[in-house]
DNA sequence: CTCTTGTATCGACGACGGTCGATGTATACT
DNA sequence: AGTATACATCGACCGTCGTCGATACAAGAG
């Protein structure tokens, strides 16, 4: 008796001759490296924390509420927030001695999306 | 004559003796660096591609359409998948000497909203 | 089995990023 | 004026990351 072998096809495409499928034409580089930025200046745990704090403010947070929130020296504090006011999530102003910073009401539309995912 | 100087309260809140204005307490440490390493896995723009890539694709796309799209070493290419796939963003399986690449039926939701942010 | 091919992994190098102490700068108070 | 306070900036350290060449590991072809 011949047993004959039923190759089944389970997920892979079609492919004769291996690869060059054609692929989704890139995105502009400017895109693609304006969309990093914005990401990896959320990358950072202590900088989602202060988004997090920002977001559920309902007034602008002073510079010593962050340095009192963290465990950390006040020149990172003001580092992350410098990266934070860099890709566009928030703004500051200086009252007096102090600076008091707020979620950025003109971030641009991704940028909101991507604080909305903060709990 | 004698001049008043009124000093008017713009968008300051009001605070008496400085600081130490309660905060938001903080996110539990877990989930404020998975938050973060999510986004940090989407904080390089070869990698932004590489899901624009897959969110585009009918298919799953074989790394050699990858080592084809971009203008990067084998090693890279390989070497970015491997984050989008620690991520859980993608997942991958081998078909003969092959491997395809897919965006994560499985991803979690707000890995879904991110890479919806993608155009 | 040997050879080739597609990918993953390893080791190294340079660049970047988080952190700190020290210093600078502006504002308030006396 | 001088001093004190809040914050930003600077310089340095060290870990992490993107990149590459070299190599290891499959799996098909001969």
């Amino acid at each position: 008796m011949t047993t004959t072998i039923k190759l089944i096809e389970v997920e892979a495409p079609d492919r004769t001759k291996g690869c060059s499928r054609p692929v989704a034409p890139p995105l502009a580089a400017d895109q693609a490296n304006e969309l990093a930025d914005l990401w990896r200046a959320l990358g950072d745990p202590t900088r989602v924390q202060m988004i997090h704090i920002l977001a559920a403010a309902t007034e602008p947070v002073c510079v010593c509420d962050f340095t009192a929130a963290f465990d950390l020296g006040q020149p990172t504090i003001s580092h992350h927030l410098a990266k934070l006011r860099e890709a566009g999530f928030v703004t500051c102003f200086k009252r007096g001695l102090w600076s008091f910073y707020q979620l950025n009401p003109e971030m641009s539309a991704r940028a909101r999306l991507a604080v909305r995912l903060i709990p």
